[in-house]
DNA sequence: CTGAAAGCGCTAACAG
DNA sequence: CTGTTAGCGCTTTCAG
């Protein structure tokens, strides 16, 4: 700065002027500086004018998701970028892998920068550690899971709704033997929609016998093989409840090689690609992923803003669309 | 830093050095302002920290793709963040949308947030406007792209060996009448694709009708127009070479729709997921996502460091995935 | 082993 | 309309 401002023969604060858009320079000096700028190649120091500018601010945001390149996540990413450019922030994207270690020393990394707000998919099982920051100003937001014990806003999916709209549609279809395949229950997500599935199965009087529900779902593979003994067993279920999108995928695999995909009916949660083009195509209840990160960065905005009042969850539908897979009628 | 220099009655120089865990500090001294900077919950101030250490690092890396929710590109961006964190560098990922003018956008604010080295998966005809910021010692590694007129590292994938190696397979299930679905032809993989396709088509003296082979297309809504306008030809092809993944999920519907998936061989360009549960299942090229990311953040890293001689271009190989639907035979 | 002074590149507050 | 001075939070340099 200190090289434009002397080819340009004006002082230091006049090429601020002119960088920044302030008012108070005449036209030509302030052509006079752009010419030196361009002729300098001269990028202003974002880092260097936000240490002093006012509300020290550094137009930056923090967003920690499991994975940046899980499909759900990814979507949630993108929709927070789009909003944040839109005030010309950038967003740092981190995944912690649900690794309560990992998130805690990326959220640290996140505040040794400084980023004006912070957007979580947590896996903590506690965060009095964020309170005291929070308390400073910056503002958290959490995505798809609430944080535990710090009064933050939040921007959930209806996972239980999303689960019993699931489990209603396999009923409806004549189904008296679901079963219902869950993530890790330490996971929010997992225990909502296992009681929404549950919820649905004894508001009906639907039997469920032992080990129909199985709980602790990692990845596909453990998917693949929990479908396998279920379908296995002396009393399979005619219906699959699947809720995650990884489940899902080791479900069908484990359905197809039975050659039971065109008998047993599934519903999955979450939407794939190329779930269309499946034979039966599949049904899920699809969430919207693009709408959770727009209301989080949207959140973020407005209390940094001082627009927002108080804290607020706000729970996003979730959407069933029926595809061929979960209707499949009950057979037996 | 003050306040834990005052709470732990020490110099701030003292708190300094054991924040960075330089030498010189006694253990008594150390305990005692790791305890202040507990009770104040002090994170030090990289930004700051940064406008003064030595180099000038910022300890941020910016990553440009077409997008973040594009599958590809957010397993790039995910290993480019496992090789950062090692080094405690977090990674600024946005996204283009293959449009120059976000791109040069988006470059600048990435300069302007004084990044220590940038990947880029370019759009822009012309690399120009980077070469006295490479100069002045940024580092520049472009990914599934090459630079237009920069000298710079890149890391590509084999495109041309990727299609060839797609459509010799193709040949050799007793295919001659094959059609090639291409992304826009301003995308260097769009072209290098192409080229390995023609150069296996000639090789074998395959005939080529007009039409076989269409380019320019962006989505798979217009992929799927496109192949259903081939299939409805005269002279339908019997084998498809679809050369970008949401040109294979067009194509894959066009080919349900009039319940030719069984008889039309195909081969996509980029693996997907459930690709292998399809019926019959997607025989594909699959590229080595992580593979990219990783060398292109090594190679920032390498060049930062001094450790990199001259600039490289690395060549990452595709693999294909037999699956059945590129094993089709030809039946007309 | 410890701390005071200078300065990184910029903006805030004020004076001309 | 323009420039000067101080200082953001930290590291460097150098003197105790």
């Amino acid at each position: 700065m200190r090289d434009v401002a002397a080819l340009a023969e004006v002082g230091i604060k006049t090429v601020s002027r002119v960088v920044n858009r302030e008012a108070n320079v005449s036209a030509s000096t302030a052509t006079r500086v752009q010419l030196a700028i361009n002729a300098l190649r001269y990028e202003p120091n974002l880092l260097a004018g936000n240490l002093r500018r006012s509300g020290q601010r550094t137009q930056v945001l923090g967003l920690l998701i499991p994975n940046v390149s899980n499909p759900f996540f990814a979507a949630i990413h993108r929709a927070v970028e789009d909003i944040a450019l839109t005030r010309r922030v950038a967003v740092f994207a981190s995944s912690s892998d649900d690794d309560p270690r990992r998130e805690t020393e990326i959220v640290s990394a996140f505040l040794r920068r400084r980023a004006d707000g912070l957007i979580l998919a947590t896996v903590r099982p506690n965060h009095q550690n964020l309170q005291l920051e929070q308390e400073r100003g910056t503002p958290f937001v959490f995505i798809d899971r609430p944080p535990i014990d710090l009064a933050a806003d939040s921007v959930l999916s209806d996972n239980h709704g999303g689960a019993a709209a699931a489990t209603a549609h396999l009923i409806s279809h004549g189904h008296r033997s679901i079963a219902c395949l869950l993530a890790r229950s330490s996971l929010f997500t997992a225990r909502e929609r296992r009681r929404g599935f549950l919820d649905e199965i004894n508001r009906c009087s639907i039997p469920l016998p032992a080990g129909y529900i199985v709980e602790d779902l990692t990845n596909d593979a453990e998917a693949y093989a929990a479908t396998s003994a279920l379908l296995d067993r002396t009393d399979p279920p005619t219906a699959l409840f699947c809720a995650l999108n990884l489940i899902t995928v080791g479900a069908v695999r484990a359905l197809r090689e039975r050659n039971l995909h065109r008998q047993v009916a599934l519903v999955g949660f979450d939407d794939i690609v190329l779930a269309a083009e499946l034979d039966p195509a599949l049904t899920v209840i699809a969430q919207d992923a693009s709408r959770i990160g727009q209301l989080a960065a949207e959140r973020v905005f407005s209390i940094l803003d001082g627009t927002s009042t108080r804290r607020q969850t706000s729970v996003v539908p979730t959407r069933l669309i029926p595809r061929g897979s979960g209707e499949l009628p009950c057979i037996s």
